[in-house]
RNA sequence: GCCCCCGUAGCUCAGUGGAUAGAGCGCUGGCCUCCGGAGCCAGAAGCACAGGUUCGAGUCCUGUCGGGGGUACCA
C-alpha cells in the first residue's frame, strides 16, 4: 500500500518509483545548484557535504531552511551569503517551490507552493490513510521485541512504557513500509519459574487446607491464591507429592493469558511469543555454548580471570562455572554463562536467542528493554560477535525506569507512590487500565523520550478534563467529524470543491500535516517513536485556531467556499485519524 | 569504586551543531448570536555548574555537583 504525495514521485533510470521526502527534495535541489556553480566557476571545487534543511520554526523565514553556506563557508574561501546567492543562482526549478530567500547569516530559506500545498489536499483524500506511508523499509523484514516481562506477575505499570514504546515502534516502521513481526520473548525458563511453580504449590497446599508456608523468596501475589483454587478445585489432592513441574506449567498457562489480555486491553498484540524454553528443549543454548568453547571464549573455573580478592573470597565455597570471556570485547569483567550448580544464567539463552532472531532473516531487530537490562544487551552483542555473526542488525530501545508519583495533599510536593503487589496501590496496568482509558495509558508514556526517566502522575492522567493533551489531540478528529454530520445533515457535500477558495490558514496546517512523513522517517531511522506524540500534539495545536476562524457552514458563507472548506476539513480528518492510529489510539467521532 | 542514563519554565516534558530555546499543566487577563468550549487569544517564567572544540553549543568533549539503573553464579 505504497502511496505518493507529499513526496513527489520520481523516475530513477530504471523506471522504479522512488519516495521522497521534502527536505530530501530540497537538498537535492540545492546540491544541484552547487554542483551548477561550481561548473560555472561561481563556486571552487570542493566535495558536497550532506545538505542540511529543515523545517523552519516561525514565520518570515519560509517553509524549508538550509544552513549550508556557513558550513561551507571554510572550504569554499568565501562568505556564507556570498556562497547562499551562488547557489540561489544556479538553484533549478521545482513545482514545489514559491520563493527561495537568503537571510540571516547565510540561510537559505524555501516557501512552498500554495498550488502545490493545495493539490496534497486532494492526493490525501484520494490515498486515505495510506497517503503517509514510506518505502523505506519495502522488502526488507523488521522485528520488534517488546515486553518480554517474566511471566511470573501481571503486568506493571513500568513495565507497559516499554510495551507501548515497542508498539508504537512496530506502527511506525510498518508505515516506514517495512514488514513487521511483534515478539514477545516468554521467559518461561530460570531459577525465577521453578520459584513461581513452588510458590504456587505451596497455595496449593493451603487451598488443600494444610499449614504450609511460602518458600523464602517465593511469589507474595494474590493471584496465585486464586490460580491455586482453580487447580485445587480441578485436581483435588492429586498433586500433593507432586514436584514445582506442574505447578509451574499451571501458573505459566495461566499468566499467558493474563498477560496477552492485559495488554490487548491497551492495542498491544503480539505476532509471535517465543518460548525461552524452547532454546532448551531443542538444545540450542549448548549448541551455542559449545560454539563458544570452540572459539575460545570460555574457561571454566570458580572465579573469573581478573578476579579480586574480595570476589574470591565469595567464591571460596563454589564448584567451577562456565564463564564467558567478554573482557576480549572491552567488558570490565567476564561473564558467567553456566552456574556452578550446572544451569545456565539468563546470558546464554539470551544468546542463543538472539543468534535465533538473525537466523529468521530479518534486516533489524529492535529490542525495547528497561535500564534495569540495560547493559545485559552488550553482553549479547558480544555473544554474537563471538560467534562470528554480524549484530549490527540488532537495536536496542532502552527505556529508563517509570515512577509512579502522585501529588501529597498537604504539601503539594510528588511523592513516589512505592510499587508493590498488594491491591489499593496503583501498580498493575490492569488497574490503571480501570482508572484511566488505553488512549490515555499509551499516549503518557509515549510522549517522552525514553531515555528520560519518567514521572507517572496517575491523578494527572485520570483528569479528563481540558487539561489532558489526550483530548486535544483526539477532539481535533471529532471536530472534524462534526462538521461532516452537520453538512449531512444539511445536505452538502464536499463533491467538486474548487480547492482554490481556500486560504492561507488551511494551506498552514497542510504544510504542518505533511511533515507527517518526515517525522515517521525519522522515527524509524533514529528508533524514537515519542516524536510522533510530540508531533500529533503539535498538529492539534495548528488545527484548532483555524477551526476556530474557518467557519465551513452558516450564515453568510456562499455555497462554493462551504464545499472547498469541507473538503479541507475531510483531508484534516484523514490526517488526524493516521496520526491516531500511529500512536495505536482510537479517533472518535464524538466526545 | 567502576559502567550506562538523566539534569531545560513552579510541575511534567520536547528540542537532526544553526536564526529570537518550545508545548502541556499551574498562574494572570480577555473571548460563548458557536459546524460540540475537552476550544480560541494574550501575558509572566527556564538550558545544574566550570572549562574546551566550532563561523555557530541546550545539543559535541573534559571535569564538578545532583538523581536513577547496573556492577560474577536473578532476569
Amino acid at each position: 500500500m505504497l502511496q505518493s504525495a507529499p513526496f513527489h514521485i520520481q523516475e530513477t533510470n530504471q523506471g522504479k518509483s522512488t519516495v521522497k521526502l521534502l527536505p530530501e527534495l530540497h537538498a537535492n535541489l540545492i546540491e544541484t545548484a552547487i554542483q551548477a556553480a561550481q561548473a560555472a566557476g561561481d563556486l571552487p571545487e570542493f566535495e558536497i557535504p550532506e545538505i542540511p534543511i529543515g523545517p523552519t520554526k516561525r514565520d518570515g523565514q519560509g517553509d524549508y531552511a538550509c544552513p549550508v553556506a556557513m558550513a561551507l563557508s571554510k572550504v569554499a574561501k568565501k562568505k556564507p551569503r556570498d556562497i547562499a546567492e551562488a547557489i540561489v543562482k544556479h538553484l533549478p526549478e521545482a513545482a514545489f517551490v514559491a520563493d527561495v530567500e537568503i537571510a540571516g547569516p547565510g540561510f537559505i530559506n524555501f516557501t512552498l507552493s500554495q498550488d502545490w500545498l493545495r493539490q496534497q489536499i486532494e492526493q490525501i483524500i484520494a490515498d486515505g490513510e495510506g497517503y503517509f506511508s514510506l518505502d523505506l523499509g519495502t522488502g526488507r523484514k523488521a522485528q520488534v521485541e517488546f515486553v518480554s516481562a517474566n511471566p511470573s506477575g501481571p503486568i506493571t505499570i513500568g513495565r507497559s512504557r516499554g510495551g507501548i514504546i515497542g508498539d508504537t515502534m512496530a506502527r511506525l516502521l510498518e508505515a516506514a513500509g517495512f514488514d513487521v513481526q511483534r515478539e514477545y520473548y516468554f521467559n518461561n525458563a530460570g531459577m525465577q519459574m521453578v520459584m513461581l511453580g513452588k510458590s504456587l504449590k505451596a497455595r496449593y497446599l493451603q487451598a488443600l487446607g494444610q499449614d504450609v508456608s511460602l518458600p523464602e523468596g517465593g511469589y507474595q501475589g494474590e493471584y496465585l491464591i486464586d490460580f491455586a483454587k482453580e487447580m485445587a478445585e480441578k485436581e483435588g489432592d492429586k498433586l500433593v507429592d507432586a514436584d514445582w513441574k506442574p505447578f509451574k506449567e499451571f501458573a505459566e498457562a495461566k499468566m499467558f493469558e493474563w498477560i496477552r489480555a492485559t495488554l490487548a486491553q491497551i492495542g498491544i498484540v503480539h505476532d509471535n511469543f517465543f518460548n525461552e524454553d524452547s532454546l532448551f528443549q531443542d538444545g540450542s543454548i549448548w549448541n551455542v555454548l559449545e560454539e563458544l568453547e570452540t572459539r575460545g571464549y570460555t574457561y571454566k573455573a570458580s572465579e573469573w580471570e581478573g578476579a579480586t580478592d574480595e570476589e574470591k573470597a565469595k567464591a571460596a565455597n563454589l564448584d567451577p562455572a562456565i564463564w564467558f570471556r567478554t573482557t576480549k570485547f572491552g567488558d570490565e569483567k567476564d561473564r558467567v554463562m553456566v552456574k556452578s550448580d550446572g544451569v545456565p544464567t539468563y546470558t546464554l539463552p539470551d544468546i542463543a536467542y538472539h543468534k535465533n532472531k538473525i537466523e529468521r532473516g530479518f534486516d533489524i531487530m529492535v529490542n525495547v528493554l528497561g535500564a534495569d537490562h540495560g547493559q545485559q544487551y552488550k553482553v549479547v552483542q558480544m555473544g554474537i560477535e563471538a560467534l562470528g555473526m554480524d549484530p549490527s542488525g540488532i537495536h536496542v530501545i532502552i527505556n529508563q525506569m517509570v515512577r509512579a508519583v502522585r501529588e501529597n495533599p498537604e504539601t503539594g510536593e510528588l511523592e513516589e507512590i512505592k510499587m508493590s503487589t498488594r491491591r489499593g496501590v496503583y501498580d498493575t496496568l490492569d488497574e490503571l487500565v480501570e482508572m484511566t482509558s488505553a488512549d490515555a495509558i499509551r499516549y503518557h508514556m509515549l510522549a517522552r523520550s525514553p531515555g528520560s526517566h519518567l514521572n507517572f502522575n496517575v491523578e494527572e492522567v485520570v483528569k479528563q478534563s481540558n487539561d489532558n493533551p489526550v483530548y486535544y489531540i483526539q477532539n481535533a478528529h471529532v471536530r472534524c467529524c462534526g462538521i461532516e454530520r452537520e453538512a449531512e445533515a444539511r445536505g452538502l457535500s464536499d463533491e467538486g470543491a474548487d480547492i482554490n477558495l481556500l486560504d492561507d490558514e488551511e494551506l498552514a496546517f497542510i504544510r504542518k500535516a505533511l511533515e507527517m512523513g518526515e517525522v515517521i522517517e525519522a522515527s524509524a531511522k533514529l528508533y524514537e517513536p515519542h516524536k510522533i506524540a510530540f508531533y500529533a500534539q503539535e498538529l492539534a495545536g495548528t488545527f484548532h485556531p483555524i477551526y476556530d476562524n474557518v467557519r465551513a457552514i452558516g450564515e453568510g458563507i456562499p455555497e462554493d467556499v462551504t464545499r472547498a472548506r469541507l473538503r479541507f476539513y475531510h483531508a484534516a480528518r484523514i490526517i488526524f485519524k493516521r496520526v491516531l492510529d500511529l500512536m495505536g489510539m482510537s479517533a472518535p467521532e464524538r466526545m
